[in-house]
DNA sequence: CTGTTAGCGCGTTCAC
DNA sequence: GTGAACGCGCTAACAG
């Protein structure tokens, strides 16, 4: 169908092949009559460059990478639209990786970085070990991390600790000690130091600020999921002395938290309080309680970094921090304990 | 830093650059010592062979494209899931285009059919027009269609008509007759006959089916979303004589809906019934009862019926159907009404 | 202004 | 079994 090159279309209209490439890019040096000539050619034979050999000549894709580890969860997908919007308005294209177990993740960091297929690479939720992160610094491509870091590479990230920290110190507000903290694994095979590590340090430092011993057996962590959140409240709420407040590392485990409080009967707020983390669609709906961060705005801002990365290499050397707010959103999942 | 080329190798391997690409290749007539010599130069220079060069010289990109209208709805990132699965097997990258306007839907039809980029394309939930398709079956790679349909095409679906036909009769059978549907605009800009267009055939066909008349005013549209299906249902519920049960036309839609009962005071399913369509993650969470489609094996199924077509051409001439089966969940927000 | 030519990096015949 | 040349489709530098 489609076989008709740039050879053919200087045939018909009876020029070069370096005319019709100069009026494909629009160069200014084409005489009206020439340009005319062969946008008819063009338009006759519905003549298309092939992007590939464009892409080969030209040494850019137009093209870029984003690494999004369990994009079906709804921050991934809220970040990955943000991004969307940046690539379209430059009318790049853009690649997709999806990763759900370690051995993909060591494969796309050991292909990806080399970067032929894309002028820039973005990867969300994955902090680089020093390792990688050398290997990012020195490939071909410019890099930037979303929800991710690494002191060598630009990132846009939110302050974890703060916002565990900020989720805690509410209940501590409402007069909570009895406080528990769900997340899922710390030691996942993908991060570093994950966002949920982070946070369950904010946890710890309100707590211990506020002089409320750290009980062990108020912390749990299982994969992620509203399952696994729904389990680990229902033994959180089976203990000899169960907690009057969960802190859910995320809105979805934060569901599985709620969800376990109505099959035990429980009232929420006024027998059981829960904040979330993320502040996704459906928590408003829920009325949960939550700490707000901005996830559009965060794929957003990552796409935007990484194309002035892309303009300005030198902007490699020095690596950005864009620092996102945190907010506390109350809603109707909070409230003082019981006996207050 | 990967600027090291095939010949690179060749030379430092002390061969031609032809035996370089036959190593790389795996092709067999290769001297077991020669082959040995080449190895250890493209590890020693660390070369990967540059994958445009190669998409070009093969004239294939081991790449599939996907259009996903609106790809932040729950459904449609289940059902990538289910894509990214068979791609990652196969080895195959994916490209994403979102959507979200008409003028964008129309660039994209366009120029994508043209299939330099990738070797194949997977459009999600766009009913192209009988001027597309006919573009879409003469262009150069296959297409298939999921969760949109046109004679022309391979495709993966499910019967609208009858998923709406179901919901309403389990209203129907339940006492109902005061039954409203809500869904997202019917003409809208992008598809033809778009899936809530053809739920509503099946709601019509099963009311008329029970000698219920259709009541114009038990029938909303608006943009998809919770907001625009929670004012929907407030009007609904304010009308003289309000519907005892409410089917809408997605699981988002529904949630709305709750969300409008409960700000009414009115219980659910005792004063109002609500059913859903989807059944995506969090509809179990919800209680939602619900049309459960398979949305994961959607993707999944739609990726490796591309796959088929790209390996076999002829199945392009006989476009394939699969219908995915439909199945009533019942759950917590449908009951009998209120006098019975 | 415009035609011609030399690559971009790799796969693949075709002789040796 | 292996090297050299050609082609994929396009852009850019160089003549004219």
């Amino acid at each position: 169908m489609s076989e008709v090159t740039i050879r053919d279309v200087a045939k018909a209209a009876g020029v070069g092949v370096g005319t019709v490439s100069r009026v494909i890019n629009n160069h200014p040096s084409v005489r009206e009559a020439t340009r005319k000539k062969v946008e008819e050619a063009i338009k006759a034979l519905n003549y298309h460059p092939h992007t590939i050999a464009r892409q080969l000549s030209l040494g850019k894709t137009s093209n870029i990478g984003v690494v999004a580890p369990f994009f079906i969860r709804p921050a991934s997908v809220e970040r990955l639209r943000g991004v969307e919007t940046i690539l379209a308005e430059h009318k790049y294209d853009l690649i997709l990786y999806n990763v759900e177990t370690k051995e993909r993740r060591d494969e796309l960091f050991e292909t990806l970085p080399r970067g032929d297929m894309f002028d820039g690479l973005l990867i969300f939720t994955l902090s680089p070990s020093d390792e990688v992160a050398e290997r990012l610094v020195n490939g071909p491509i410019p890099v930037v991390l979303v929800d991710a870091s690494h002191p060598r590479i630009s990132r846009v990230i939110i302050d974890d600790v703060q916002g565990g920290y900020m989720a805690t110190k509410h209940l501590i507000d409402l007069g909570h000690e009895r406080i528990a903290y769900i997340s899922d694994i710390l030691e996942s095979p993908f991060e570093h130091v994950g966002a949920s590590t982070l946070r369950y340090q904010g946890y710890q430092q309100a707590l211990q600020e506020a002089g409320i011993p750290l009980r062990p057996e108020y912390y749990r962590q299982d994969q992620h999921g509203v399952l696994q959140a729904r389990k680990m409240a229902h033994d959180l709420l089976s203990l000899p002395q169960p907690p009057t407040a969960i802190f859910a590392a995320s809105d979805t485990q934060a569901i599985g938290v709620l969800q376990a409080a109505q099959e035990r009967g429980l009232a929420v707020p006024e027998q059981l309080s829960i904040i979330g983390f993320d502040d996704i669609e459906i928590a408003e709906y829920l009325k949960l309680t939550t700490i707000h961060q901005p996830l559009f705005t965060s794929g957003v801002e990552g796409a935007a970094l990484l194309f002035q990365c892309m303009e300005d290499p030198a902007r490699r050397r020095q690596p950005t921090e864009i620092l996102l707010p945190l907010r506390l959103v109350e809603r109707a999942t909070t409230a003082p304990p019981a006996g207050m």
